[in-house]
DNA sequence: GTTGCGATAATGTCTATACATAATCGCGGA
DNA sequence: TCCGCGATTATGTATAGACATTATCGCAAC
């Protein structure tokens, strides 16, 4: 192993994974583990303050640390960027923005957002295409209260979402996944049958407080998936 | 502000939310933010040192420190133990296992896990049932060779999901979710008609790379959603 | 027995310093 | 002009020590 605290670390973590150091199980103390690695307290510490950081452990003072109780189960779902994603697999993507409009929100839309009923928001649809089969259908509303230069863009380049992911950091998101039946219009513009399962993937961004956008991306159950891969610690 | 590295990352932090530094925009080296805030080398590395760990900078030695692209887009799905928030809802929970057998694993969950065919796996079927309303299907497999204290549990109070969570620590995961129409029988056991959307939740879990357990669980579509709240800075 | 308080022990933060490592810059030579 | 190599520089890791903070334990007074 290259570092001292790399194999701290490594040897806590299978410790804990393995199940020999169960939920509620004391870890020995920095002083302990100083002599045992023939370190610093520097060193240790460094090591189980990014375990308790990740959730691994819990430090108490006075009392010691223990081996944190299993976190509840949580899915981290890579949500792909369509233009990347087209890149890769090597065919063509195009998108095409199907309306725009700027409007005041409405009651529903206040009610999701938080935002005051009459807010000026850009509505945008946009339809994404790869090898001239539709993969999704976004609906996006801006808030250009937040993103004023919104309204001067023309998106011709990108795509709303990646756009907006450009330009505007973000520092709250809500997610919502659903599984709908596509109706009709929905169906027709995805050239899939009228009932077909689609995911919708409901996003709502805010940047310190203040809401940003929100996107209602539908995709064609048959065509598309998220997926994610996840290791508890980094 | 309590503590000096709290104060130094919370400034940080504010800079590249606010986009007063921009992706790409370069950070002041360590010895200027030691000087700025009259504080040692090891204080200021600290910061940044999590800072880089969460993936809002992006550090390179000789070259400095510059605030990291944003991430690609990632949602976190919190997966709801369904006993859990039953409790909290305050309405009955109940489960039932519909289906068990200990079976060589077949061709096609033999690719998906990655496991030899034939491996012996613990094969269940639960319905999980909240005040008499079926709330999801789930299908589940679980390698003897790496759990085989499963065989022996008659799982009569905790459903399957909750009993390994308990028991066995993971340490990857992969998550797909997917839309599907229900077919005849998945309508039956939800008592929902053929075809509506249901959302179909696949989990794989490795410890230490052998796999564990794989879960397909199917919710109706107009009952349940997938829901995650997400801050990228811990 | 119960309560309160001081001693104690563990973690939390911070400093000053040292050496290692890696990437870049710029100079000199081919 | 271009290539290679050494000097430089910013980060990475680690040390030893200091003081702060906060539970907990145990003793003493009631």
């Amino acid at each position: 192993m290259k570092h001292l605290h790399q194999r701290i670390r490594d040897d806590i973590e299978a410790k804990i994974m393995s199940g020999e150091w169960p939920p509620g199980h004391r870890i020995p103390f920095e002083h302990e583990l100083m002599a045992e690695y023939g370190c610093s307290r520097m060193t240790v510490n460094k090591v189980l303050s990014t375990l308790a950081a990740n959730g691994l452990i819990t430090r108490r003072r006075r009392a010691g640390t223990v081996v944190a109780e299993p976190s509840s189960q949580q899915a981290v779902l890579q949500i792909q960027d369509f233009a990347l994603e087209a890149a890769r697999a090597g065919v063509e993507y195009r998108f095409r923005i199907l309306h725009r409009s700027v409007e005041p929100i409405d009651a529903a839309a206040a009610q999701r957002t938080g935002l005051p009923v009459g807010t000026k928001m850009l509505c945008l649809s946009t339809l994404h295409v790869m090898d001239d089969v539709p993969q999704a259908f976004e609906q996006r509303l801006i808030n250009l209260a937040t993103v004023p230069e919104a309204d001067k863009e023309a998106f011709k380049d990108d795509p709303p979402g990646t756009w907006l992911l450009r330009r505007v950091p973000w520092t709250d998101a809500e997610h919502i996944v659903r599984a709908v039946n596509a109706d009709g219009s929905m169906a027709k513009r995805l050239q899939i049958q009228t009932g077909t399962a689609c995911l919708m993937l409901e996003r709502r961004t805010w940047q310190a407080g203040a809401f940003v956008t929100e996107a209602r991306i539908t995709y064609p159950g048959d065509r598309h998936q998220l997926v994610g891969r996840f290791s508890p610690v980094a």
